[in-house]
RNA sequence: GCGCGCUUAGCUCAGCGGUAGAGCAUCACCUUGACAUGGUGGGGGUCAGUGGUUCGAUCCCACUAGCGCGCACCA
């Protein structure tokens, strides 16, 4: 093995291996355990935030997989429906040309060579993360079967009556020309202005005022409203004002809807042109005016002067023509939230069209149902209170989009607009008896890209056909999935999965946090603070860093503050730290918080994990080829320790992967393998292993344990880390007397294969601090590492005796002693530095070697900590209701530690007598 | 406005009714035969604040402050 771990000679090799073994297709036996990948775009490519939840999936595939589960791992893509029209459409627009100049057909056929030219990256991108998913079973949400699943979806649906078509007030953006769905409009606090407008009365002399955010739209109103409470407007209910420069004239309403409070107290009603004002007039029975056109100019609808303006424009003229005729009373600022499209940042426009929608009430109840009832847990739970709050108030959903990239909408109408619904045309047609004589036109719409998004779970396993895949992997085990989308696709998930299967789609939801950047920032490209996680894989440049960061900026004036920001963070670059130590810092930050920021020096932690093993495996294998074959095997102490702390880390795995807290899960491998097997037990074996007096059978028990325990390490640590165990457990498989052609397949370690040993862990804790004693004051008296010192043992009672026997080889290599000699209790003892260990004494003499001012103050240090315990303790036990109500064993081990620590205060006392009289001399 | 998070060492975060933890950073010593991507030892925290429950609160409850997020918004 190399000296030094490198990632990049081993990643490669290994995963094109597996995929070539099969070991990623279900195994097929065992229960089934599945999970369905968030599709990413289809030509998107990975972000951090992929890398990470794949990184969490591929280690819960990875876990079940080797506990013999049947395992599938679905993977695919999206179509993405306005994301990607929109990245192709950008390509035409620099290209010269257009959507519209192409049509539909030669447009629709651009964006599939453009998916088939970048549908690859992301699949090859999760290829370099280790990522296990089923690469024979993948799918695209416009795979023909998936297609037909969509399709079938929206005729059952639309048979059922769930699915309408109608005008109604849709949020529409008017640079994308289509309509949205309430999700996908994005409020942003903007600065704007309050206009006061007169609107003279009809009848007679006087005004009104009204005060509007809007004063472009006033041509479309058809009513003034104020509070039926509201004493300075009660007269005048019922009576008439006269529109201003539209001539129209318009009633006076009572609608509590208006805030008497707010501007004047009058509100210019606007049915076509505002969600509240729409409800207003379905409620009064007002007509409603469209005054605005698709691409958010004025209509024939509105005087000559204005017809054909842009909506700021007719803002500005409108204003002005008020002004000049005296009825504009004031314009105060005021702070407004501005609706926009949460892709074009265009500020939406609520327009009357026609469109499609779900009636969802009848979806979302058996959905409530399901989590209430606990057929879906959300993890952490306190999500599931989001869902019902959303679900709770859901509104319909608007499912049609004026795109072209999409799954079209299966209905046609005739010349007279009667709408057909089919899964085909000739189905609408015999289902209506349409003759072949009647022309029918198809809908021109597509369905929002999370409809079939919704689908994705069972139709990625074959439905509507009744499969095998539907019966084995449906419903799946978990989705794992950010909180962010699960009002877009976890509930609508749930509630097509529950109509169409009569299933859950998932049994659990595991929500995850958001990767953020070191400051806590939300990653992305405009703040050039993005990371690809391969870059972390493979390491770039500080001039590749910064290119990639700022090429393409909209805002290219952000470019010099992304260059020094990235030259501050990154001086050097990134350095290639490889898959496995990005895998395990992504699952250290699994944790339950809902940010999660990133940081490089975790990173940088976990390579130097990953570099730990690697060398730890090094010495091992050195071993292990001495292994004296068939002789006769001793274990030791040590030996039975290793395995029992292994026993309760596998504990902690367990527990963490139970719970989805693969930080714990990280966090306990890590531990042991550094701070258990590395530390110490490695050390341990140098002692058994490098001694002249150890028996044979002694060293092939430390042998065996060696490469047993880091066998099982490795089949541990796989989930998370798959190509450094897999490299090594290749080369130590001979070793461990293990078979198989790869850890993939392996079985997952089992606390319960080990057996916890209290005795050894006892004995080896002494062993322990016998040495950390010794180390303590041989690290603050400055001894050399190299010299080897004298310790003599006071106050030994039989138990330290038999240890001590026992295991003189060991503190004689860790702690860097001569073999300790013994002295009575209260027998002369030299002038020492020491160490406590219960009643044992260990004292190492400073003749030539300690400076006994150094002593005192190191003793005095520990006096002060052990009085201070000691206090409290005396004070917590003096409590009469402590001892009353406290559990029995709480105040036994109390009072046993007062006990410790009056005997520690004797020793500390005693020892600083001695020093002191040194010192006086 | 309603709802939900977060606040623990310089930084990033675990923890949790019974003696405050890790990684990184920091300081000192060390080229010791797996590893300097390392070893050994040290320093560093009134667990945001106030009140309550309790024998006992970093932990449970209430309130306050700061930060963040979601939803809904008064035109």
């Amino acid at each position: 093995m190399d000296k030094a771990y490198s990632p990049a000679a081993i990643e490669a090799r290994l995963y094109a291996r597996w995929e070539s073994l099969g070991a990623f297709k279900p195994s097929g036996t065992g229960p089934a355990y599945s999970i369905v990948i968030p599709p990413p775009n289809v030509t998107g490519t990975l972000h951090m935030g992929h890398a990470f939840q794949d990184t969490i999936m591929d280690a819960l595939i990875r876990h079940r997989r080797m506990l013999g589960f049947d395992t599938l791992w679905q993977p695919g893509t999206d179509h993405a429906g306005i994301a990607t029209q929109m990245v192709v459409e950008r390509q035409l627009n620099a290209a010269g040309s257009s959507r519209r100049d192409l049509g539909r057909e030669a447009f629709i056929e651009r964006v599939w060579q453009w998916k088939e030219q970048s549908g690859g990256i992301i699949s090859n991108q999760m290829r370099r993360l280790g990522a296990s998913v089923d690469w024979s079973r993948e799918r695209f949400t416009m795979d023909p079967q998936l297609s037909e699943a969509v399709t079938e979806v929206f005729v059952r649906l639309h048979r059922e009556g769930l699915i309408y078509r109608g005008k109604r007030l849709v949020n529409w953006d008017p640079v994308l020309k289509t309509a949205l769905s309430d999700l996908e409009v994005a409020s942003e606090p903007e600065q704007g202005s309050l206009w006061h407008l007169r609107y003279p009365l009809a009848d007679g002399p006087g005004h009104l005022v009204v005060a509007t955010t809007r004063p472009e739209t006033m041509l479309g109103d058809t009513a003034v409203a104020v509070h039926p409470d509201d004493e300075r407007y009660r007269a005048l209910i019922g009576r008439r004002v006269r529109l201003p420069l539209a001539g129209r004239e318009i009633p006076i309403i009572a609608d509590t809807y208006v805030d008497p409070e707010f501007g004047s107290g009058c509100v210019k009603i606007t049915p076509a042109h505002d969600f509240n004002d729409y409800e207003v007039g379905q409620r009064h029975a007002l007509p409603m005016i469209n005054v605005m056109t698709l691409d958010a100019r004025l209509t024939d609808e509105v005087p000559a002067p204005y017809r054909g303006l842009e909506r700021e424009t007719a803002r500005a003229r409108i204003v002005a023509d008020l002004e000049a005729q005296g009825l504009v009373e004031r314009i105060e600022p005021h702070q407004l939230m501005v609706p926009r499209g949460d892709r074009s940042h265009a500020i939406l426009e609520p327009l009357l069209t026609d469109q499609w929608f779900v009636k969802i009430a009848p979806l979302a109840a058996p959905a409530v149902r399901a989590v209430e009832e606990g057929r879906i847990r959300f993890v952490p739970e306190n999500w599931s209170g989001v869902y019902f709050e959303w679900m709770r108030n859901i509104k319909d959903w608007c499912i049609s989009r004026q795109l072209w990239w999409g799954h079209r909408i299966p209905a046609w109408y005739d010349a007279d607009g009667r709408v057909y619904v089919g899964r085909t045309e000739s189905e609408a047609r015999a289902a209506h008896g349409i003759g072949p004589e009647v022309v029918l036109r198809r809908d021109e719409d597509v369905l929002d890209t999370w409809f079939s998004s919704a689908l994705w779970p069972f139709s990625t396993q074959g439905w509507p056909a009744s499969t095998r895949e539907m019966a084995v992997y449906y419903p799946t085990s978990v989705l794992v999935t950010g909180f962010d989308i699960i009002f877009f696709w976890v509930a609508r998930m749930i509630m097509m999965g529950l109509k169409f299967t009569g299933e859950v789609p998932f049994r659990e939801v595991y929500v995850h946090g958001l990767i953020r950047d070191h400051d806590g920032q939300k990653m992305s490209k405009s703040k050039g603070n993005v990371l690809d996680p391969l870059d972390i894989v493979d390491g770039i440049g500080l001039d590749a860093l910064i290119a990639k960061r700022t090429s393409g900026l909209m805002q290219p004036q952000m470019r010099p503050a992304i260059e020094r920001a990235t030259r501050k963070q990154f001086p050097d670059g990134i350095a290639a730290f490889g898959t496995d130590a990005l895998r395990m810092s992504f699952a250290s930050l699994a944790t339950m918080s809902r940010d999660l920021r990133f940081d490089m020096a975790r990173v940088e932690g976990y390579r130097n994990f990953c570099n730990k093993l690697w060398n730890a495996a090094r010495y091992v294998l050195l071993n292990a080829a001495e292994d004296g074959g068939d002789g006769v095997v001793e274990y030791g102490v040590a030996d039975r320790w290793i395995r029992s702390r292994l026993a309760a880390t596998l504990e902690r795995v367990e527990a963490g992967f139970a719970d989805y807290r693969l930080d714990l899960v990280a966090t306990a491998l890590y531990e042991f393998t550094w701070h258990h097997y590395c530390d110490w037990y490695v050390e341990l074996t140098k002692a058994v292993l490098q001694s002249e007096d150890a028996t044979a059978a002694q060293k092939q028990g430390a042998r065996r344990t060696l490469v047993g325990v880091l066998e099982t390490l490795l089949r541990a640590l796989h989930p998370l880390a798959p190509f450094i165990s897999e490299e090594i457990w290749q080369r130590a498989r001979a070793s461990a007397g293990v078979s198989g052609e790869t850890i993939m397949l392996a079985r997952y370690p089992r606390a319960a294969d080990l057996d916890r040993d209290p005795e050894a862990e006892r004995e080896l804790e002494w062993v322990r601090q016998f040495v950390l004693g010794v180390r303590q004051i041989r690290g603050e008296m400055d001894i050399a590492p190299s010299r080897k010192i004298e310790v003599v043992l006071q106050n030994a009672g039989p138990q330290d005796l038999s240890y001590l026997d026992r295991n003189r080889r060991f503190l004689e290599r860790l702690a860097g002693i001569e073999t300790p000699r013994l002295v009575e209790r209260g027998a002369p003892a030299p002038i020492s530095a020491v160490a406590l260990l219960g009643e044992l004494e260990i004292l190492v003499p400073m003749a030539g070697l300690i400076d006994p001012a150094a002593e005192e103050e190191r003793l005095g240090k520990r006096r002060r900590k052990a009085e201070a315990d000691l206090q409290k303790l005396r004070a917590k036990t003096a409590n009469e209701e402590f001892v009353r109500n406290a559990p029995a064993e709480v105040v036994a081990k109390d009072r046993a530690r007062i006990l410790e620590l009056g005997t520690e205060l004797e020793q500390l006392d005693r020892q600083a007598s001695r020093v002191r009289a040194l010192l006086a001399q």
